[in-house]
DNA sequence: TATTGTTATACTCTATAACTATA
DNA sequence: TATAGTTATAGAGTATAACAATA
């Protein structure tokens, strides 16, 4: 049972794995993917609102209202009426959270020594310095929607 | 808008941003990169039936089904009825289709060509030799569904 | 009149399981 | 009784577009 011979179609194949175990590891903390990612935005940009977010997402905007109800549910984001536009809902992630959110970066820790844990130290860098190549070639940012297909 | 710092986040968007454009790609011509899977799977194991390519793809012999009609009726595939047990029905790649098969084929090296263009040679066989060190301890094989999130 | 967030509807996709025909 | 392939149904997930509140 060979491997793929080409690059693109083995790289296809990695990354759906990561995907996977990754889709797997933070299911047993109740989350998906896309929540993670959710976090991981307003962790780095606390307060902006809805709109800004599913743009930054690559999504639609009445999937968000989703994810945030189902974060807000869970008691880890909040929403705040902003008081210069009623319109806009400014997220933050919950101070009391501080636990749980430890424990969804813990997971994405061990996620990563998983996924490279057959590569030394030095293979590991060249790794990243080659798809980091491939990602600003192919006009990625960090924010994408790595769970989806399009 | 900075790339993410962990390999495994790089991983996920590369590969699946590699998905999205080989789906965008084989969908000029007609196709999903599931029936492609399947064309590929044929082409290697000529004659194998319905569940055996199931097995292989690691897809569900209902999904087969609708997968083996849309590239018969698309005149790519046959399904011929075993003489020795008539409940299967051997699959083939039709040897007038060849032009097709070959636009196909071509697809997929622009395809290679394009996501590895900021690489030259020697990169490019290092990043190979590290995406198959990982795939070989993670213990991927060949004919996997990279489309699919399981 | 335009924009933010929400809700409702309709669509796509898939797996599950029932069905047939062969063995 | 078991297996290959097919079909039908039901369920999950998502985007589209209508809607309410605010500007």
């Amino acid at each position: 049972m060979p491997r793929p011979t080409g690059v693109a179609l083995l790289l296809s194949q990695v990354g759906a794995h990561t995907s996977a175990r990754f889709a797997q590891r933070v299911a047993e903390l109740g989350l998906t993917p896309e929540h993670v990612a959710v976090l991981r935005v307003v962790g780095q940009h606390a307060g902006l609102n809805q709109q800004a977010l599913a743009a930054r997402l690559g999504a639609a905007p009445s999937r968000v209202v989703r994810l945030v109800d189902e974060l807000e549910e869970e008691g880890l984001l909040e929403r705040r009426q902003s008081p210069h536009d009623r319109r806009h809902r400014e997220l933050h992630t919950v101070g009391t959270a501080e636990g749980r959110l430890m424990s969804i970066l813990s997971a994405v820790g061990e996620h990563e020594r998983e996924i490279t844990r057959a590569l030394d130290p030095d293979e590991k860098r060249t790794l990243f310095h080659l798809l980091d190549k491939i990602a600003a070639d192919q006009g990625l940012d960090g924010d994408g929607h790595p769970g989806s297909g399009r």
